[in-house]
This record gives C-alpha cells, sequence and structure tokens, in this order.
RNA sequence: GGCUGGGUGGCAGAGUGGUUAUGCAGCGGCCUGCAAAGCCGUGUACGCCGGUUCGAUUCCGACCCCAGCCU
C-alpha cells in the first residue's frame, strides 16, 4: 500500500524479481482500458516480464466497485495459490483493500435504474428533500451520513428501494465476509509530505510531457463518456477534460490537476494511519535490502 | 518632484470605531457496491511610526512600497 507517487509500482517490479510473485493490482483507476499515462499504469515491456492481474479489465464507460473488486481479488488469490505462486497485492486504492480484507455486509449492489432515479430527483427537488426522506425511511443511516453528503445519501436511499428495508438494519444483522488467507501488509510511507508533493508535480509534469492530453482528448471525444463517470472523474482526467471542454485554461488544469493529486495522496495517508498491523517503509529513503530481508522472514512461516 | 488610487492571513478578495466575511491552498479527520469518489473540521490577518479615542485594521498626520497619470 502507498500514496500516490510513492513509489509502490518500482518497489513491486523489484519484489517480483526475487520472490514467486504475482502481482494483483488494487487501482481504482488502472482498471480502465485506455488509461495509461494519467494512471501511471506500467507499461506494455514492463507487463511483460511482470504481469498485473486485475488491470485494463474495464471500459471507460463501465462502473466497477469494491465489491466486485473484492471478488476479482478472491478469485485472482486462489488462482495464483493454485499456481503455486504468492500472490503481491499492490495499490492504492484503500477501500478496496478493506473490501478485501474486512468483507462488506450484504447490501444488494448499485441498481441503475433506481440511481438514475434518485439522480433526477437530487436535480428537481434538492439534497435536503431527500435528506429529510431519509431521516424519515432509515433515522439511524441518516445519523451517521452527514446532511451534505449525496453520495452516501443516494446509497442509503438506493439500498432503502432495492432491499425494502433501512440500509441500517441490514448493517446490524450481516456479517461481513472476511478474507480467509493471512497476509503481510506493508505500506510505503513519504518520511517527507514537501517531497511527496515535489514528486507528485513533477510526475505530473512528467505525464504531460507524455502525451496525458491526448490520451484524454480520445475520450474526451467518446460520446459514452462525460464528467459524470467514474472513470472521468479520477485525477488528472478531470480536470483535462474540463480544458478541453473550454471551462478552465491551460494554466489551471495543470495547477488543478497537480492540487487534486496531492488532496489523493492526503486522503490515502489518512486510511494508512488508521491501518493496523502495517509495517511501514520509509518511501523516500528505501532501504530495499532491508525490505527483501523483512520479506523473507514472512515468507518463512507463509 | 506633483497628483490620484491602493497596501488585509500562503494566495485571491470583502469589510468594519468595539462583536475577528468568504473562496482557494495547506493541515487533521470520516469512509460498507462511484473511493483517483463524496464529505466534515481547522487560521483574530489588516505596510510602518506617531496622534485622536475608553478602544483603531477602520479616523488624522508623517514615512515606506506598488500602480496609473502629470511635470
Amino acid at each position: 500500500m502507498g500514496p500516490t507517487a510513492s513509489g509502490k509500482t518500482d518497489l513491486a517490479l523489484k519484489l517480483a524479481q526475487r520472490f514467486p510473485f504475482d502481482i494483483i493490482s488494487v487501482d481504482s483507476a488502472m482498471i480502465y482500458r485506455g488509461m495509461d499515462i494519467g494512471t501511471a499504469k506500467p507499461d506494455r515491456h514492463i507487463l511483460r516480464q511482470a504481469p498485473h492481474r486485475l488491470i485494463d479489465i474495464c471500459d471507460p464507460a463501465e462502473s466497477y466497485s469494491a465489491a466486485r473488486f473484492s471478488e476479482d481479488a478472491r478469485r485472482e488469490i486462489t488462482a495464483i495459490h493454485a499456481a503455486g505462486r504468492i500472490p503481491l497485492l499492490v495499490g492504492g486504492t484503500m477501500l478496496y483493500f478493506r473490501a478485501l480484507q474486512h468483507g462488506l455486509a450484504a447490501l444488494p449492489e448499485a441498481d441503475p435504474e433506481i440511481r438514475l432515479q434518485l439522480q433526477k430527483r437530487l436535480q428537481a427537488e434538492g439534497l435536503p428533500v431527500l435528506y429529510e426522506e431519509l431521516q424519515k425511511v432509515d433515522a439511524a443511516s441518516a445519523q451517521r451520513i452527514h446532511a451534505n453528503d449525496p453520495q452516501r445519501i443516494l446509497r442509503a436511499l438506493e439500498v432503502f428501494a432495492a432491499a425494502g428495508e433501512p440500509m441500517s438494519r441490514i448493517l446490524a444483522r450481516s456479517e461481513n465476509r472476511t478474507m480467509p488467507w493471512s497476509v503481510f501488509k506493508f505500506a510505503l510511507f513519504p518520511d517527507d509530505r514537501k517531497l511527496l508533493h515535489e514528486r507528485i508535480e513533477q510526475r505530473f509534469y512528467q505525464m504531460l510531457d507524455a502525451g496525458f492530453v491526448n490520451e484524454v482528448r480520445s475520450l474526451h471525444g467518446r460520446d459514452d463518456l462525460n464528467l459524470d463517470k467514474p472513470s472521468m472523474r479520477t485525477v488528472g482526467y478531470r480536470q483535462i477534460w474540463r480544458h478541453l471542454d473550454g471551462s478552465i485554461s491551460y494554466e489551471a488544469m495543470v495547477e488543478r490537476g497537480i492540487v487534486a493529486t496531492r488532496q489523493l495522496a492526503k486522503r490515502q495517508l489518512t486510511w494508512l494511519r488508521a491501518e493496523t498491523g502495517l509495517h511501514s517503509l520509509a518511501s523516500i529513503n528505501l532501504d530495499l535490502n532491508e525490505v527483501l530481508r523483512t520479506i523473507s522472514g514472512f515468507l518463512q512461516d507463509y
């Protein structure tokens, strides 16, 4: 685990060279085909020598989810074990790690039809009305969810509509399906926030040099994509999309893209601080030999 | 050299003789099928010196700096 631009991919490649690891990507953006530069996806050459599972599994018009990831990852882990190898999960999507590790409750999955209806009502009636409704049908969830949080208010209403009972009640009685395997968790933890910010900025400029804008331009030209799609809301893509729309200048796009990346890293670090049983590695001054020793030690009793 | 306008927190930008806008950034946090998402919390800052006043960021004066105009 590690925040964006902390060097996860580089380390994963080195580890895959020394241990019988097969890599599973834990990344909500690398799942999309055609989104390569902006997601810092390993290139073809690298992927040939170190295949990553669960990248390029969706079209950008599709939605994915933590639940689907959890299933997909379990399937891949099982397959890797069957081949006599060891899964190495690499990524920065902390909710996916959590969903896999601790499982999810038996909630109904997202329903496009219900979601569309709620979205329309949000437009027409406004969030306060929907929040009041949630207070009526599911007071416990309403109390837990902030009145300004459209995403969660809509989800709770969606669950109520799909299941016919309050989300809070389902959560209270269902047991999460936890992962049946033991894990060794380690994280690249930037020891200096300033340096991480510098790396983020540098990397954003490198992405632009590598043709990031053109990558987004071809997505922008598709009529089945828009800013409401999860894929087009990802860091960088969203800002470039707006620039291509003409709503912000190139300079503003660059600035906001970098800012959005910093903010992403900050949120990822909040997850990491709360993670238990985590072996932290200093990402800036990474001591590779020490990492190798630590992992060898873990593999003794794997 | 003269005139005019202006100097407000990291940046942008209101405003007031006492009750310390706001936005952005930063920082901390939340997170159960969109998570690279969504959301919450968080800063008494008013160029400098002196004066008036119970009290000045706000009024007065000098000074410094910036912009424009004039000579």
